[in-house]
This record gives structure tokens, sequence and C-alpha cells, in this order.
RNA sequence: GGGCGAAUAGCUCAGCUGGUUAGAGCACCUGCCUUACAAGCAGGGGGUCACUGGUUCAAAUCCUGUUUCGCCCA
């Protein structure tokens, strides 16, 4: 089957192509023709996740290095799976039993649990099988789940080995308390956001006098369990009031007045209600004073008992009735609005109740020094490198990590306590209690945060903590490939982890490309609605349209704004390549020309000043493309490539074919060779961008074997290099852009021919003379003379380009005037080029301190600008008689 | 408050190591169904490279400061 469809239709071959290269194996590893190895770990998605703009992103660009190195000659490994992703699937599947009318608590956690992994076996995987839509080339029988046997073993060998090494500690802290998700989070999962809420200025009477101390909170609720206020020792404001007591109003309580340098004396009126049961910060000035805490905040944010009267009520409500009481007694002094930062749950986004409560911790510091250092000692690799500051601002000031969860779904804790609270952990002999005999246990109720597990990935996938083989042949991964709001979440606690269980960094670079945004600049997000759905866009556009739009898109390191209207480019360009393929199929029939051999391009070139000037080209090209996938620059990569499709091979090459194809002969033959060099090379270049549609095309071409998912990557070298032909052509194309450009300007219509003659040097005469029937199609010339001799025809219209002196005949066509401000106006541009360039060469410094080709290049330039300055001029006096 | 990034054509953005006549796509204007492609072809208009001062023979590019916007951290 050589023909192609008519239209560029990827629906027909995209699905088709990737069950094939599946089912051939062709995504798994295969040994190395160069000896060495590339091992990409998926950034494993959420399992009851779906695709959105930024998946495909990510895996695309994923997707372009692995395939590249794979044609490159390298081992490649890229490792799919998935993550469990505790508080979501556990919201999501909890949302789906109580549509059912089933609740939590009646079901109990084993039954929960088994409707959990029935959801993920049914729902789960939703977004692999969407990913394999966009063409990823992941080896699919590495894929790993976090809660697999394997990585959960990994989890508690991880768990046990920091917990015996004292790094894991369990404690009664103030955490991140989420009443929308019931659980503590930790501090990274705490999102800030600005808002606008109401200052509070209430009166402490201070004991036996009636005067009173006045602080300032946005949230009056808590008075009720402060334990005391606190000043700055520097506020002299406050300096003999140090040491009286207060009271507490509403209920009366006694506290002290005390100094602590961690108030500021320029919020509110300096004083500060010390509230260590709800407020992070008071929870430090609590422990330095050796105050109680006092909670009146519940797990579901209701006021407990001891709130008393206001017991049962919402924070909010609360807020509001006890604002009303303390104004009723007196005791508020004035309410101003205040612009502060709030922190809410990433996942729910309700607002985080600090909450006294007693969980586990890893403690960070020691950890965090090799990551850091890794950085700092140029190990690891950040691109773009300004993240780095980022990953070593988080680790040098690294607090310990809250890593239990109130969950069901995810890992249970491997700790159990007796009967009589001793705390023994899985692997230990547990029973009986080596502290108490006592022979009766229970597990911790709780799970591992999410990430705790997604830390260990890059080696859990691998079989970690077994030494097994795929471990030492794949450890450590390459490449890591990801956005930048997950480096404090999952990119420095792999290096973390990677360092402390491994010994090693888990790769060596970090890989962090923009977001994609909306075309207003906003995130994507399913409660704006703004993400566009990218299987419905895959279906309408084709995966390659959008894989090549994105990559296009995509400056490295910046963010990306998307609109649908994007996609156009890349589905443009893939009909471009398309009926390029088609019109080239008309002429080479099924077989490929005589002689053809793609793996000695260089026999192409000698013949004709097209053909050098391709294979030329076609050098530079490999080089680029190479140059820019090895550098990250995936951006440029596709532009290099969509140039060279676009504007070079489409637009000069096919069509100075088209009268070399109709002259037949060996010029046919030579142009057949050139086009179809020129496919195989741009489509084996193209392929790990838009796999598809390069694979569709290869298996039409004559010449090709085998899949071009295995094919290699083109080599340079083979290619030879012409400057002076690429000079040549660069010279022939200007001169055709001014032969057309005086045709359009003279409003001469396609159908008119017209005699073109060109006045210039002998060495550019001897070139367009080779050249004269391409000009002759080019230019739509009905003639075509060259030569330093030529003198200018009567009713010509004149240009100069490429140094030369360029006549279209037009036989009583010209408008002189028309022809007189058209040159008037190049002459203008031109002598304005011409005193810079003098001004240049006449500054001794300039000479002096330049670099010496940099000089020479500017002589050289002066010397053509002057030359055309003054055939310019000449045409000028010529219409002026 | 600290850190990072951005500011270039009407819009979205490239421009890497200082030397380009400052580019692309989209939009716009003119002319074309030229037998691969109207998802196309040919031609064209459009920019004080945010502002400021400096370094340099030379600045969109490096440095100082200012303004505006965005992100992260506290």
């Amino acid at each position: 089957m050589s023909e192609l469809a008519k239209a560029y239709d990827p629906s027909t071959f995209e699905t088709r192509w990737y069950k094939h290269w599946e089912e051939s194996g062709a995504f798994e590893p295969k040994a190395a023709r160069n000896d060495r190895t590339y091992v990409v770990a998926i950034p494993p998605p959420n399992v009851t996740g779906s695709l959105h703009v930024g998946h495909l992103l990510n895996n695309t660009i994923q997707d372009v290095m692995i395939r590249t190195r794979r044609m490159q000659g390298y081992r490649t490994l890229w490792i799919p799976g998935m993550d469990h992703a505790g508080i979501a699937t556990q919201a999501v599947v909890r949302r789906s039993l109580e549509a059912k009318g089933l609740k939590l608590e009646e079901l109990g956690r084993e039954k929960f649990l088994a409707a959990a992994w029935e959801w993920k076996e049914q729902f789960g995987g939703l977004i692999l099988r969407q990913l394999r839509r966009l063409g990823v080339s992941c080896a699919w029988s590495f894929e790993r789940f976090t809660m697999d046997e394997g990585l959960s073993r990994a989890v508690e060998t991880c768990f046990l080995h920091l917990y015996r090494k004292g790094l894991i500690y369990r404690g009664e802290y103030l955490i991140n308390w989420c009443i929308g998700c019931q659980t503590a989070i930790s501090d990274e999962e705490v999102e800030y956001q600005e808002q606008t809420d109401q200052l509070f200025y209430v009166k402490y009477p201070i004991k036996g006098t009636d005067r009173s101390v006045t602080i300032a909170t946005t949230r009056p609720e808590t008075i009720l369990a402060d334990v005391a206020v606190a000043v700055n020792p520097d506020d002299e404001r406050y300096a003999g009031l140090i040491g009286k007591t207060l009271v507490l109003p509403l209920v009366h309580r006694e506290i002290p007045l005390l100094a602590d340098a961690a108030v500021d004396k320029e919020f509110g009126t300096g004083a500060l209600k010390v509230t260590p049961g709800h407020d992070p910060v008071d929870f430090e000035i609590g422990r330095r004073h050796n105050l109680p805490v006092i909670s009146i905040i519940d797990k579901r944010g209701r006021l407990t008992p001891e709130a008393g009267e206001f017991a049962g009520q919402s924070r909010e409500d609360a807020r509001r009735d006890m604002v009303r009481r303390i104004d009723a007694e007196g005791l508020l002094e004035k309410k101003e609005p205040l612009v502060h930062s709030v922190g809410a749950c990433h996942r729910c986004h309700t607002v985080i109740e600090p909450f006294l409560s007693r969980q586990w911790f890893v403690k960070m510091a020691e950890l965090a020094r090799p990551a850091a250092q890794a950085a700092r000692d140029g190990e690891l690799l950040f691109i773009p490198g300004r993240w780095e500051k980022t990953y070593l601002h988080w680790l040098d000031n690294i607090r310990d990590w809250c890593i239990s969860r109130q969950l069901w779904w995810g890992h249970q804790i491997p700790v159990f306590y007796c009967a009589n609270g001793h705390e023994v952990v899985k692997g230990d002999e547990i029973n009986p209690c080596p502290q108490c005999g006592s022979s009766s246990f229970t597990q911790d109720p709780d799970v591992l945060d999410t990430w705790f597990s997604s830390w260990l990935w890059p080696f859990s996938t691998l079989g970690w903590p077994e030494k097994t083989e795929k471990l030492a042949t794949y450890y450590p991964t390459s490449d890591l490939c990801t956005g930048p709001d997950i480096i404090f979440f999952w990119v420095a606690r792999m290096v973390m982890a990677g360092k402390e269980l491994t010994g090693e960094l888990p790769f060596r670079t970090v890989h962090l490309h923009g977001i994609i945004r909306d075309e207003l600049g906003r995130k994507m997000s399913k409660s704006l609605g703004n993400s566009p759905d990218p299987l419905e866009l895959i279906d309408k556009y084709g995966a390659d349209a959008i894989r090549f739009s994105l990559l296009l898109l995509t400056p490295q390191g910046n963010d990306v704004l998307f609109g649908e209207k994007r996609i156009e480019t890349g589905r443009n360009f893939a009909n471009k390549l398309w009926n390029a393929t088609r019109f080239a199929l008309m002429h080479l029939g099924e077989a490929a020309p005589e002689g053809w051999d793609p793996a000695q391009p260089g026999y192409v070139a000698p013949r004709d000043l097209a053909d050098r000037w391709l294979v030329s080209r076609l050098h530079g090209l490999i080089l680029e493309v190479t140059k820019q996938i090895d550098e990250y620059r995936f951006n440029e990569a596709a532009k290099a490539l969509y140039q060279f499709v676009w504007n070079e091979f489409c637009d000069w090459y096919l069509e100075m074919a088209k009268s070399r194809l109709q002259a037949g002969g060996a010029a046919a033959e030579d142009a057949k060779r050139g086009i179809l060099l020129a496919l195989n090379t741009a489509l084996r270049l193209l392929h790990p961008l838009i796999p598809y549609i390069t694979e569709e095309i290869w298996h039409h071409l004559p010449g090709t074997s085998g899949d071009l998912i295995a094919a290699h990557w083109p080599d340079a070298s083979g290619y030879p290099e012409d400057a002076a032909s690429e000079k040549g052509m660069e010279a022939l194309m200007e001169i055709v852009v001014a032969v057309r450009n005086l045709r359009s300007v003279m409003n001469v219509g396609p159908a008119k021919e017209a005699a073109v003659s060109v006045r210039c040097s002998e060495d550019l005469t001897r070139l367009l003379a080779d050249a004269t029937p391409l000009v002759k199609t080019l230019a739509r010339a009905s003639s075509f003379t060259v030569g330093p001799e030529i003198e200018k025809p009567r009713y010509a219209t004149s240009d100069v380009a490429a140094g030369a002196e360029v006549f279209v005949d037009l036989e009583g066509l010209i408008d002189l005037d028309l022809e007189r401000a058209r040159l008037h106006k190049e002459h203008e541009k031109l002598s304005g080029l011409v005193v810079s360039g003098r001004k240049k060469l006449e500054n001794p410094d300039f000479l002096e301190k330049a670099k010496l080709e940099v000089v020479s290049k500017e002589r050289e330039k002066l010397v053509q600008l002057e030359e055309s300055l003054q055939k310019i001029e000449r045409a000028l006096a010529a219409l002026a008689s």
C-alpha cells in the first residue's frame, strides 16, 4: 500500500500503530548499540486521575527523550505506573459509596478497602490508557502501582530503617488538620491564599486595675483557649506591665502578660494573645514559657464542651457570637479589615485548623544535608538551573515531616501497640511485648502520607529493597521530568530517600518544564473548568498535532498559555508533511531509485546546486535537532524541523524538483533521490516528536525497512557540508524573491510571464546559469539571462538582491511613480545602513578591540551595501532621464 | 518581608556564548482554486526590544535602580 489518503486523517492510523508497537515489544528495553543506558521513571499519575493538558506536555517531553535515545542506540527504559493518591482516592471512593447510601463508619475498614480496590481496578489507570493514546513509549511490562506488594514492602522497609535509626518519631504537636479531609496533612500540603478578614482589637483588663491591654486578633473565637498575652521584650509601651495578670474576656480566667522575642511589635497593638492549642507560633511561645495547651475546637471544626455555652458551634458561628458578646462587655475596642494569608488544604481548599494531635514525623535535617550537597557539588543538575535555589532554600530550612494520615487507603503504619501501650515495630519480635509480656496487640490505625511511597519510586519500581537484576541494570535513572510545583513534595524527597536508602542519587538531571495555563494565564483546574478534555482534543486533531504544538509552544522552563487554536499549528504542519509525501510518492512510485542508500547520503550531492544545498542543510539540521534535544530545548528542536520541512524542503526543494522531474533523465533521478533522502532523514528526526504520522509515512516510503521507532538516528557526518552551495542557494532565493516582489508590486498577474535578466559577478553568473530552468519556474520567467554585461531592458523594473541587479522586463506595464517611490525607499534604507557601517569601520577602537573576524565581516558587509546602493542610484538616475 | 521569573509586532511568544538588516505562529492587507497541500501558494504592512543609569569598540542580550505583572516561601 503506497497510496496515501488525500487528506491527513490521524484517526485512520494512530491507534493502529500504537497497538503494533506495543505488541511487537518496541517499548521494552533492548541491548544497547552504544553501551549506554537511558532510564526515566514516569511521575506516577493518580490512580483515579484523568488526563489534563499538563500531563500531555510532561509525557510528550519524556517520550521525545526516550524515543530519541532509543534511536541513538541506548538501552532505554521508561517505567510507567500509578500512585494510589491516598486522600484524593479515599475521597472519591467515599463519595461513590455515599451515593449508594453507604457510610464509611458503618462499612468499616475492611469493607471500605475492598471497595477501594474494586474502584481502583475498575476506574484506575484511566489516565494510563489515555497516555497510550498520546503515544508514550513506556515499557508496560515494568508497570507498577504504589500499593503493589513489592512497593508496599519497600515502604515498610524504609519506615523500619528510619525508625531504627531514630529518624522517625511519634509525638504530640500542633499539626495542620484538614476539617474537610479529616486528616493531618504536611506543611507542604497547605496552600496559602491572601484574603481579607476583620482584625478585632479586644481589651484584656489588667487584674485589680481599671486599665487593660488591647490585643489584635483575626480569630476571636480562640480567646477561650488563650493562656497568656505576649509582648516583645523591647517594646517600651509595655515595659512596666510585664508580669501583670490579665483577665480573659467572657470567661474571666486569669492569664499572665509575658515577654517573648517572637512577637512582632508592628502588628496590631504589639500585644499578642497566646493560644498554643490553635496557632503554631503561639505553640512555640507556649513551649518556651511552659504554658498549658487548651483545645476548644474539635476535628470537625466545632467548639468543644470546654467552650461552655459556645460548645457545638462552628468556627464561624462562634466567632460572630463571641464578638457580639465581647462588644456587649465593652471590651471590643475596634475592628478593621486586614489582608493576610490563610492556609487551606490543597486538596479540598478548606481552611486549615492548627490542631494538637499525636502524629508520626520524619526528622528531616539529617536527610536533607546530603541532598543539598549533591546539588551544591554539581552532581545533581537542574534544568533550568535557577530551580536549584528553590530546592536548596527548602532543604536548608527544612522542617520535620508529618507522615501519618487519618485515612484507610494507603500503607498502614507498621507499628503495633500492646495492651499496655508499648510500641513495637513490625519485623521485631513482637509477641509477647518485650517490655511487659502482653500478647495482645493492635496495629496503628493510620496510614502513611502518599509521598512516603512516592519518594521511593525510582528504585522501588525496580525491585528495591531486593537486590534485583533490574535494580542493578537500570538504577540510578537518568532524567527526571516534571513540573516545578512538586519540587518539595517529590523531587527533593526522592533525592533524600535515594541517598539514604541506596547511597546514590536517584537521577542525575531534573528537568522542570513550564506549567500549562489557560489563555488568560490561569492554572488549569477542575473547579474553573478551563482545562479542555485532552482526549477530545486528541480525537479532533490527532495526538501528533497536540504533541508538536505543545513542544513548539513550550520554551525551556517557561509557562505556556494554551488555547485550542494553538493545536492548529501542529495539525497544519502534519498536513503539510503528509501532502509533501503524497507529492513525493506520485513521482517515486513503489521502488527506491537505483543506488538508493540512506546510509550513504553524500552520493546525492555532487551534481546539482539544489541537491548539494539540500544535503548540506540536512547536515546542519541533524546537528541542530540533536543539540537542542540534548539541551532540553524541545521548542527549538521543533522549530528547526518545522522550518526545514516547510520553508526549505516544501517551499524550495520540492518546487525546484517539479521542473527537474518533468525534465526527466539524470535531473529527475537526482531530484528523486534528493526528495527521498530529505524525507527519510526528516522522518527520523521528527519521529520522537510526532511518532504516529512519521511511522505511517515511513511505511509508505520506498527504501525503508523495519519500523521507524527502531530506526537509527541520522548521523550528520554522512551528509557533506557545503557552505558554497548554501550561499549560492541563498543568492538564488533572494533573486527569485526579488523578481516575485517586482511582479507583485507592478501588479503582474501570475499567469503572465515576463523576461528576467540579472547583471552580476562572474561567480554568481556561473551559478545562476546552471540554475536557469529552476529560476524560470520559480520566478515565472519567460526567459532568464544572466551575466556581468547584461544591459537593463528599456521597459524593465529593477531591484538589487544578493548583490546583483535584477531586471524584470514589463514593456509598458511600469508605473514610473510607483517605481521611483519603491527605489527611493530602498535607497533610504540602504544609505542608512551604509552610514552606520562606515561609522563603525572608521572607529579606531572598533578596529583595535573587536575580534578580527567581526571586523572583516563588517568590511565585507559594507562593500556589498555600497555596491547595492550604487546600483539603486543608477536605477534612479535612469528613471530621471 | 525574602526569593524567583516575566515585560520584544495587534495577540501568543522565540531570540542560548554581546556583533542578525530584531524573528515565528496567529491576526491583518493584496493577488492566486499554479494538477502535494485553501489545514494551501505568492507578495506585503506592522517593533523607541517597559523605563533608567552604567559596563563595552559594540547592548533586546551583561550590570544598577525604577515601574507593572506572575509564581514560590515566611
